[in-house]
DNA sequence: ATTGCTTCTCACGTTACGTCATGATTTATA
DNA sequence: TATAAATCATGACGTAACGTGAGAAGCAAT
C-alpha cells in the first residue's frame, strides 16, 4: 500500500496526475481513508503501466478509458488505426522541416533578405503542390512544371523581383499609369523566364481565357500583396494590352 | 474594405478566429464602425498572410506577436531554432511509428495475442534504449546485446512466456512454495536462452551482486506485474538458491 | 502540544479557438 | 417605408491534460 506521494515517486507520474486520473475515473486508488486520503495497491501499478503505454502511443485519455473497458477486442485493430494517425501527424511535420530545410540555406547564403521575401518564399513552398494541382486544371503539365522550375532556379531572386514588381504595380495603379510604363514592368518581370516559355505561357493563357472566360482563383492559394482591384487591373492590362503586344513583337 | 464575413471568406479563416486575433491584439481591423463592426483593409490581408505562414511553421500566436513587433532581426535565426523544435517532435513520432511497425506485424501473424502481452511488448520496445543503457552500467556490452537478441528472436513468444512465468511466480509466492517448484519455474524460463548465455548472465550477475551489494532499479524502467515483495523474493531465491544450483549442475 | 511534512479540496490558468445564446445592425425585399 | 432576412456584436462556457497556487486538515515525531 502506497500513499499518493510514494506511488507518484515509484511510477514517475505527478501527484496531480494521479488525482486527475482518479477524478475522471481512469485510475481509482485501491483504498480511500476516512480522511479522504488515497492509497494505491500494486494492481494500480499494472493499470497505470497500461495507461502510460497507451499514452506513449499517443492515445487520448478518453480512448484509453474506452479500451481499458472494452478490453482486448478492438485494441489490436486500433493499433493500425493509431499508426495511420501518427503517420499523418508525421507527414505534416515532414512538410514543415522540408520547407525549412529549403529556406534556411537560401537565406544563409544571402547577406540580407527582407522578411517579406522569406515569408513569400515559405508561402509558395508550403502551397506548391496545391498550386500545381490547381494550375494543371487549366494549363498543360509541361508548362506548369517549367514555370515552377524557373522559380526554383533562384528562389530568393525570383521572389525578390516578384515583390518589387508588385510594389511598383501598386504605385502605377495609384498613379493611373495605364500603358507604356506598366508594359515595361510586366515585360521586365517576365525576363525571369526564357523567351520560349513566356510565349507558351501567354499562348495557353489566351486559350484558357477564350474558353473559360475567367479563372476563379481560390482564396489564399496565390498570396500576393495586391488588392483585388489591382489584380483585376493587372490581368486586364497584361492580357488585353500586353498579350497583343507580345504577339505583335514576333 | 471588407466586412468580417467577407474577409473571412477571402482568407479562409473563420470569423471567430478574426475576432480572437483582434481580441489578443494580433490583427486589429483597419476600422471599427460606431456600432462596433469590424472592417478590414488590404493591408490586413498581408498581415494575416504573415500570421498564417508563421502558424504553418508551427509557431505559437504569442511568438508570432513577438516576431511581428521585433520584425526581421531574430526572425531568420528563429527559423533554425524552429526547425530543431519541429525535428524533436518528429523524432518522438518516429519512435512511436517505429514501435508500432515492429508490433503490428507480430500480432498480425499470430492468431491470438493477449493484450497484456502486447502491452509488455510495446513497453519493452519503448524503453529498449533506456534499458540497455542502464544494464551496461553493470553488465558487459556483449552480454546486454545478446540478451536483447534473445528477446528479438521471438518477441511474442518471449513476452508470452515471461508473462506466464510471472503469473506462476505470483501463485508460488502466495502458496509459499520455496524451493523445488520455483527452481523449475526459473529453469524453464531460462530455457529461452542458449545455455552459454545463461551461464554468462549468472556469472556476471553474481559478480555484480558481490561488488555492488544490491542493484537499484529505477522505477518503471523494467515494468512487471510482480509486487516489490515478490520481486525481492524472486531475486533472493534465484540468486542464492538457483545460482548455486546452476553451478553445481556443471 | 507543537512543529513539519504530506495530503486534501477547490479553483483558476494554459492554447486557440468552437459553439451556443441573445441582442443589435445592416441589407434586401415587398 | 416597413418588415423580413442576413450579418454582426458581445459574453460565456467547453475543449485536453494537467500545472500551480491557496487554505485547511491529517499524520508522525519531538
Amino acid at each position: 500500500m502506497y500513499s499518493i506521494g510514494q506511488f507518484a515517486k515509484k511510477t514517475g507520474v505527478t501527484i496531480r496526475t494521479l488525482r486527475y486520473y482518479d477524478q475522471i475515473g481512469l485510475l481509482k486508488p485501491a483504498q480511500i481513508s476516512a480522511a479522504g486520503r488515497r492509497y494505491y495497491h500494486d494492481e494500480n501499478m499494472v493499470q497505470l503501466q497500461k495507461i502510460m503505454t497507451f499514452r506513449f502511443l499517443g492515445y487520448s485519455l478518453e480512448k484509453i478509458q474506452e479500451m481499458l473497458q472494452n478490453d482486448e477486442k478492438e485494441f489490436t485493430q486500433s493499433l493500425v488505426k493509431q499508426r495511420n494517425e501518427i503517420q499523418k501527424q508525421k507527414e505534416h511535420l515532414d512538410r514543415i522541416t522540408e520547407v525549412l530545410d529549403n529556406v534556411i540555406p537560401l537565406i544563409e547564403e544571402q547577406a540580407t533578405v527582407e522578411p517579406e521575401i522569406v515569408i513569400a518564399l515559405i508561402q509558395s513552398l508550403a502551397k506548391e503542390e496545391e498550386q500545381k494541382h490547381f494550375l494543371e486544371q487549366y494549363f498543360s503539365k509541361g508548362l506548369v512544371e517549367k514555370l515552377f522550375e524557373v522559380e526554383k532556379y533562384d528562389m530568393v531572386g525570383f521572389h525578390r523581383k516578384e515583390f518589387h514588381f508588385q510594389l511598383q504595380l501598386k504605385q502605377a495603379y495609384r498613379n493611373k499609369v495605364v500603358n507604356e510604363e506598366v508594359k515595361e514592368l510586366v515585360k521586365e518581370f517576365f525576363t525571369l523566364m526564357p523567351e520560349g516559355l513566356m510565349q507558351n505561357f501567354f499562348d495557353e493563357l489566351r486559350d484558357v481565357l477564350d474558353e473559360e472566360g475567367d479563372i476563379e482563383f481560390p482564396d489564399g492559394l496565390f498570396p500576393s500583396i495586391l488588392t483585388q482591384e489591382e489584380e483585376d487591373w493587372l490581368i486586364d492590362v497584361a492580357v488585353t494590352y500586353n498579350l497583343v503586344d507580345m504577339k505583335a513583337d514576333e
